[in-house]
DNA sequence: ACCTGAACACCGTTCAAGT
DNA sequence: ACCTGAACACCGTTCAAGT
C-alpha cells in the first residue's frame, strides 16, 4: 500500500490504448520529431519491445494516434442537423482538432486504415441528402475532403515552420507578411497585396469561407439536376 | 582524351543544380524514402561531405526539388487564356505534376521557400482579373490553393500505399473497392454505394470537377458584387 | 504472455584532413 | 574553395533472454 510498492507495480499494464494515448502527447507537446520509440519507452516507464509486442510499426501507432482523433471528432458531431450545416460542422470540427494537434494535417492523407473513409462517409451522406445527384457525389465529396485535408495539411506545416523557429503565432505571421511584401513588385502583385491582411486574418474563418464555396458550388448542381425533376424515393 | 581520362576527370562539376536533378531522379524512382544523402553521394559519385558544400540541409534539399517542379509547372502556362481558364490550366498542370512525381504533394506543404507562394500567385492574379472583391479575393485563393495541395497529399499517398503493396494502379483501386464494398452497411453506406466506381473513376477528371466546383462558387462571389455597381477604375 | 535491453542496420550531420 | 570519409548521435526494428 505504500508508494514504493504503488511505483513497482504499475497503476495499469501496457497496453495499445495506454501507448496510443501517450503517443498523443509527445506529438501534441513536442511535434512530430519528438514522437520516438525509445521516447515513448521512457515516458510509459517501459522497454523498448514491450511496445512492439502492441504495435506492429511505427506507422501503425500514427494511424492509430491519427484514427482516436478523427474517432473522437466524429463522434461528437450533431446528426440532426441539415446537411449544410452538417459539412460544416464536420469541418470546423476537423480543422479546431487539426489546429489542436498539428501533426494530424500533415500525417492525416498518408495513413492507412480507415481515417480518411471515416470523414469522407458523412460528407457523402450529407450530399446524398442534399439531392446532389448521384454521378457527381463522389467527386463532391471528395473535393469536399480534399479541401479539408488540404488546408490541415497548411495547418501543420505553419505550426512545423513557427515551432522551428520558436515563435508564437502572431510573430510568424507578421514576419511571413514582411517577407512577402519585399516581393518583387510585379511578379508577386497579388501576393503583395494581400500581405498586410495576413497578421490580422482567421485561418478558421477562411476556412469556412472556402468551404461554403464549394458547398455554393454543389448548390448549383443540385439546382441544375431539378430543372429534370425526377420523382421521390 | 582517352576514355579513362574522362572517367576521372568529372564530365561536369558538382552543382547544387546537378545534385538537386538527381535528387528527383531518386525520388521518382523510388519514392520519398529512397532520397538519402549517401545514395545520393554515390549516385553523382562523391563524398558525403561534398554535398553539404552545396547545401544547407535535407530540408533544403527537399525544398529546392518541390522549387524546381513548381517554377518548370508555372513557367509552361498560357498567359492569356481567360482568367478561369488559367485557374483550371494551372490546377491540371499542377495535378499532372503531382501524379508524375508523387513525393511533391506530400512535400509541398511543408516546404519553406517561395513555392507555395509561387502557385498562389497567379490564382490570385486571376481572381482579380475576375473581378471577386477584394475582401474575399484572400480566401477565395486560399481555398483554391489548398484544395489543389490536398488532391496532391492524397495522390501521393495513394502512389505511397501501391509501391509499398508492389502494386499498379489498377490493381490498388480494385483492392480498395473491395475492402470498401465490405465494411458496415449502415455506418458506411454512401462509401459502400460508391466503391464500385472507384476502380473505373479518372482522379484527374475528379480533380477538375472540384475545381470547378470552387469557381462555380467563386463566380457568385462576383454576381453579388456585381448587384451593387462599383465604378471601373 | 508479456516484457527487457543489447544489437543491427540504417539515418542526417559534422569535421579534421586532404587537394 | 572544394572535396573526402570516418565519426557522432541519433533512428526503427529485431531477438535472445528473462519473468
Amino acid at each position: 500500500m505504500d508508494s514504493s510498492m504503488v511505483r513497482k507495480r504499475r497503476a495499469d499494464a501496457l497496453s495499445r490504448t495506454r501507448i496510443v494515448e501517450a503517443a498523443i502527447v509527445l506529438l501534441d507537446s513536442a511535434g512530430e520529431g519528438a514522437l520516438t520509440f525509445r521516447a515513448l519507452a521512457a515516458k510509459l516507464d517501459t522497454g523498448l519491445g514491450a511496445l512492439y509486442h502492441h504495435l506492429t510499426d511505427k506507422a501503425d501507432l500514427v494511424a492509430a494516434a491519427c484514427d482516436t482523433i478523427v474517432v473522437k471528432v466524429l463522434t461528437n458531431l450533431d446528426a440532426s442537423a441539415e446537411p449544410v450545416d452538417r459539412v460544416r460542422q464536420l469541418g470546423l470540427a476537423l480543422y479546431d482538432a487539426m489546429d489542436q494537434h498539428p501533426w494530424l494535417g500533415s500525417t492525416l492523407p498518408r495513413v492507412r486504415g480507415l481515417s480518411v473513409v471515416r470523414i469522407l462517409e458523412p460528407i457523402g451522406q450529407s450530399l446524398v441528402q442534399l439531392d446532389v445527384p448521384q454521378p457527381e457525389q463522389w467527386s463532391t465529396a471528395s473535393a469536399l475532403l480534399h479541401y479539408m485535408l488540404g488546408v490541415g495539411g497548411q495547418t501543420a506545416a505553419n505550426a512545423q515552420v513557427a515551432r522551428l523557429g520558436d515563435m508564437n503565432r502572431e510573430s510568424y505571421l507578421e514576419a511571413a507578411a514582411k517577407e512577402w511584401a519585399a516581393l518583387d513588385p510585379v511578379a508577386f502583385a497579388f501576393v503583395r497585396s494581400v500581405a498586410g491582411q495576413l497578421p490580422r486574418h482567421s485561418d478558421r474563418q477562411d476556412f469556412l469561407a472556402g468551404l461554403d464555396l464549394i458547398l455554393a458550388g454543389t448548390r448549383m448542381l443540385t439546382v441544375a439536376s431539378k430543372t429534370r425533376p425526377r420523382r421521390k424515393a
